[in-house]
DNA sequence: CGTCACGTTGAACTCGCTCAAAACGGGTGG
DNA sequence: CCACCCGTTTTGAGCGAGTTCAACGTGACG
């Protein structure tokens, strides 16, 4: 199911090539980048609302959420991150946290200094090019979660979030075939598809019975991509993952 | 209740020196840009999902909005942007648009060519800093209205919409005092905060029962600001307004 | 083998939706 | 200046998706 953890640089340098190609120069000043390897249990806070942290981290194995809180004490997530993704470079610009991180399974995340991205901004401009645009993807995926949450039923919400998880999975090689994992609570995905964990429960036994998914654990096994795509009214456009390969 | 319409150059320059001092040099450079000023009607799209556009726009004067549809034909709103609001600034490195843009009342925007701002970007990083960071504040928007959205009931999601609009207009001088503009129909404001167009008619009736607000025609009323920022769960640190001014 | 977190199910309830009709208001043409 | 028109606002009534509360099942783990 995975391919082993890669090293935060391998992860980092896939990543940002995934949009063009980046030269030796480029790729060396990405090595050298000094970062600070952490594991950290389950269900742990990363950084919380009101910090102002002088460094921002890279996911390297498990999964992450950032999330915010009403005041009444509910929980929305807002996204998740999986391996390789950089769940608060936003904080590089805006100096203090307005969502919380939190680690969702156990983790491994890279800490890498703000001065140090910095530096490297100042000095490639096409890494703070494909940098600034890592943001705007999580921008637009915000976007999609604002509709998903405000505009699609539960059901079709819960398949929106099956779609997109299993999409960012196959990007990162992290699922094969139909096939993936889903290391979330139903509380989780409660909070992730604003409903409650009841209704979830219902949701996923729904699209059981209706043959969308089928599932033996945390595993999750979809049989007919089109049909839950279809479900959910998934358009992975927003995910702006195939650069060029269309044009 | 208006601070009149400003030149496209000087709403720019007054937005990016609300994070930092510009030099002399930059504002020139920012100055120079060449910029195609169009006035459009009301109700109009600017760009559509899918565009691949080769330029940006900066709303001078009005209001527009970004918004996705499900496949239904659902519409979700997912931000409004007031005057020196560069709306599809990602269009600069996500080369297809994944939500549609349009005006909500009739608008003055400058075009931009993502050529003349790649060009000031390469030369000036401070520049580049300051318009990452503003589509960093827009992701930040965005997240907040997931949980606006996600988690909370229709009230609190309108008065919410109602304390964002209001600090936001005041950021630009175009509230005064407790009394600003709110020229959106129900139905827009409902396809904003995930409702239909009937319940949002008895919530805003609800929030003027209750003096949470007064209006008369577009025009809206905050006879209590602290009320209104609970009945709405508000904290304005999302709009990410006063960079250091609480340090 | 008990405990604890999570998953599952039922039942009552409620927020918000849909459908429908009526009132309002501002613009246009006569 | 009036009459008309059309989009919008307002209100009522019935309905439905999803919530809350509560109970029970289940599996992992000490």
């Amino acid at each position: 199911m995975t391919a082993g953890p890669h090293s935060p640089h391998t992860l980092m340098i896939r990543k940002l090539e995934s949009i063009f190609r980046l030269s030796d120069e480029e790729k060396q000043a990405l090595q050298g980048l000094p970062v600070q390897l952490q594991v950290l249990r389950a269900d742990q806070d990363i950084v919380r609302v009101g910090d102002r942290p002088s460094q921002c981290c890279l996911l390297v194995e498990g999964y992450t959420c950032l999330y915010k809180l009403t005041t009444e004490g509910k929980r929305q997530i807002v996204a998740f991150q999986v391996p390789g993704d950089m769940p608060d470079l936003q904080s590089l610009h805006l100096k203090v946290l307005d969502n919380s991180l939190a680690t969702v399974t156990p983790c491994t995340v890279a800490f890498i200094q703000h001065e140090d991205l910095r530096r490297i901004c100042a000095r490639y401009s096409r890494i703070t090019a494909a940098l600034w645009r890592e943001t705007l993807v999580d921008a637009s995926v915000f976007r999609e979660w604002v509709l998903n949450v405000g505009r699609r039923e539960a059901f079709s919400r819960m398949a929106h979030l099956l779609c997109e998880f299993r999409v960012r999975l196959k990007a990162v090689e992290l699922a094969e075939g139909d096939t993936f994992d889903l290391p979330f609570t139903q509380g989780e995905l409660a909070d992730a598809i604003g409903t409650s964990n009841v209704h979830v429960n219902r949701v996923l036994r729904e699209l059981r019975t209706k043959g969308l998914i089928r599932s033996k654990g945390i595993q999750v096994t979809i049989p007919d991509w089109e049909k839950l795509k279809e479900a959910a009214g998934f358009d992975p456009l927003y995910l702006h993952l195939e650069q060029d390969r269309a044009a």
